[in-house]
DNA sequence: GACTACAATATTGTCAACAATCAGGTGCAG
DNA sequence: CTGCACCTGATTGTTGACAATATTGTAGTC
């Protein structure tokens, strides 16, 4: 049911990767490849690799994916839907630039449905879920350790979307996913400073809680590791005006070349 | 170069309280066709005139509305983003058929995310708002009173929708009518009897004790309400089995045509 | 020198013809 | 009568060409 699955290795977007157009004789062939593209795009937006206010041309990404450019179209369609780009008539679409209310309305909205998820892992959660999330916790701080810092950050994305899985119910994991995928993007428009996005590993506190049964904890430890994310930005409301080019562009070349 | 500052979004269109499109900008005819088109399947949808399982043929719609094939498709494809529509590659898309498990996650999620709604509401309404949300409850009442089960029902899912817009939170706003648009494909799928889909208005209620700010009472009230919209459907674990054909044709004909 | 009008280019939006696939029916053989 | 191969009509999927539009560059004028 749910169609976006992390479990995916991250094959990123290797552009003429697609060149190899083995043909399935199953039906659909440019079906399944309107998911793979999308697949890519959401990975480089979960890895922050899509600057803000980039715009993204048919033919290029076409050229880049070796698809047709319906296929293109039809992604950037379902992608607008997530709100990951925006769509501006007969100009084109650009990677979402989130504005400061957008990020607080997501956050708000992520501290009731993470609440709401860990609320239900702890009536819901068998040992063994527990124990497969330990173990991506585990591989999470392994990758900390090890410094490999954008590991790092797609296992702690990874965590969340997981546990929500585990749950079992589709319509929250489902949020949780749109949530989690428009966050990168907030977090680029509205970064503090050079803050690492996702330090401390609550985690396996709040795994602690859960296999405690200790729906209070749980969701308070849940919500505070919500408060930490968001306190790294500048979200404020009469904080920095949103600007309108230049300090785009200069988030612009701080970020290799997405394409 | 291009400054693009996309702050005000349109995602999913508020109620779409008719067709005032007044803008005419003169470029893409065919854009906001789209946009026309997928509001006036979604408010069929909302208004149970499409039952599940039915097949919606790209010609028969394209004719129905005057638009060219590919518009349709574009719709279609949106549609199945929201999960209003499943498509089978190579058959066609047909209306959703939402199982009992989709429904009851439906309407899990729909309590915790009307609880979020509420608590905002407490805190954040003004009175001008309420003021607004009780003319609508009274123009719900009158239209029960008056025998218009359609209009009430419509209004009484635009108290959910205008009261999460009212908070302000567009991200929970967006995942509650995305809910909401679900709702009656499951309605019609998973009908007890013959149960009128909505009749008491606790909505007086849930506004009354927003308006005297008591959190923990509205919040109750809300989800009391929730589970009695929950409770006259047939979304039990072992329930009637999903059925694959027959059911959904029975439910069919029982239906007039809905284009 | 700055501003406007205009041409050139690039990009998006539209459309219809063509190909692939599926559902249903027909006829033949057993 | 039943089962299977095949044919036929209908429907979806794909492609490329064409039109509409916005952006950039250029020349001309005040």
């Amino acid at each position: 049911m749910s169609e976006n699955k992390n479990e995916t290795a991250d094959r990123s977007e290797g552009p003429a990767s697609g060149a190899s157009q083995a043909r399935r004789r199953a039906g659909s062939q440019a079906i399944d490849e309107v998911q793979r593209v999308f697949e890519s795009l959401r990975n480089a937006v979960l890895d922050q690799r899509l600057p803000p206010g980039l715009q993204l041309k048919e033919q290029a990404l076409a050229d880049a994916f070796g698809v047709n450019r319906a296929v293109v179209r039809q992604v950037l369609s379902r992608l607008e839907v997530f709100r990951l780009v925006s769509h501006e008539p007969n100009r084109g679409v650009f990677v979402a630039h989130p504005s400061a209310a957008e990020g607080r309305d997501l956050f708000t909205a992520r501290r009731f449905i993470e609440a709401a998820i860990v609320e239900l892992a702890v009536e819901r959660l068998r040992d063994a879920d527990i124990e497969r999330l330990r173990a991506l916790v585990k591989r999470e701080q392994q990758a900390y350790a090890d410094g490999d810092l954008r590991k790092a950050l797609r296992l702690s994305i990874d965590f969340h979307t997981k546990l929500a899985d585990a749950v079992g119910n589709t319509v929250l994991a489902a949020f949780l996913d749109e949530i989690v995928t428009r966050t990168p993007l907030v977090v680029l428009a509205h970064r503090k400073a050079s803050q690492p996005t996702c330090a401390l590993s609550d985690h396996a506190q709040i795994l602690d809680a859960i296999a405690a049964r200790d729906v209070e904890r749980a969701k308070a430890l849940m919500i505070e590791h919500v408060g930490h994310l968001q306190g790294r930005l500048a979200l404020d409301p009469g904080a920095k005006r949103s600007d309108s080019n230049i300090a785009r562009l200069l988030g612009l070349d701080a970020v290799d070349n997405p394409i």
